[in-house]
DNA sequence: GCGCCATATCACTCCTCGCTGATATGTTGT
DNA sequence: ACAACATATCAGCGAGGAGTGATATGGCGC
């Protein structure tokens, strides 16, 4: 039972890990972050973003695997858009926790800095 | 000029990107989870959270140096605690949006399911 | 139907990061 | 000073994921 407790807390986690591991990607972040100002189809990500149009096309996928992107055929054009506004919400958190610790953050260098 | 433009945008996501590294870890939320809700040593955060202590210790240094975490030496045992809270609005915030998307998070593989 | 544009998929390589095991540093009692 | 406990550091290994290039699918206009 113990064991069972364990498992859900560890569950628990590991969804949580898993989705900040969604946007904790420069190329996700720069495509949710001009979603956040307009709908855009793919090829107008890729001008935007200036990754390879395979690359916003995976990213794309796993976002919308995800539930943080949703897409709308219109045309020849596939419209992708911020699907839910408590993505925009945990956006603007991280960055007024950075506001604080922009510093701190940037001497980390457990994990490469950019 | 544009380069300029497109070097500070970047390093602004760059950053953002990896302070969601931070927390893109079952170790380190596991962490920053039981220091939610009390400020425990490190000893205690290895009981709690059954990982090893060098990997304890070595996770504690990543938050540290980032600023989600501060340390206060008390006799021969250091206090880890949280150090803003708006690190727990965070946590909060993606948990309200698991509420959402935690579905389609389980279901994509493009990373690595738990 | 054919060519064109928009998007998706796949195999592959490289690099980063997390964990472990051994060891070093530090602090407290006796 | 020494023993015991608490914490930090470091090298090395292994795995997961991001990017690329080539290619496949799908819708549109002529």
């Amino acid at each position: 039972m113990a064991q069972l407790v364990d498992d859900r807390k560890s569950a628990t986690i590991e969804r949580r890990a898993k989705l900040f591991r969604g946007f904790a990607d420069p190329s996700r972040l720069a495509i949710l972050g001009a979603l956040c100002n307009e709908p855009l189809a793919v090829h107008e990500l890729v001008e935007r973003t200036e990754l390879s149009q395979p690359n916003v096309s995976n990213h794309l996928r796993c976002l919308l695997d995800c539930g943080l992107v949703a897409s709308d055929r219109e045309g020849r054009f596939i419209r992708y858009r911020i699907s839910n506004p408590r993505v925009t919400v945990l956006l603007n958190d991280v960055d007024a926790l950075l506001d604080v610790v922009a510093k701190g953050v940037e001497a980390c260098d457990n994990y490469r800095e950019a």
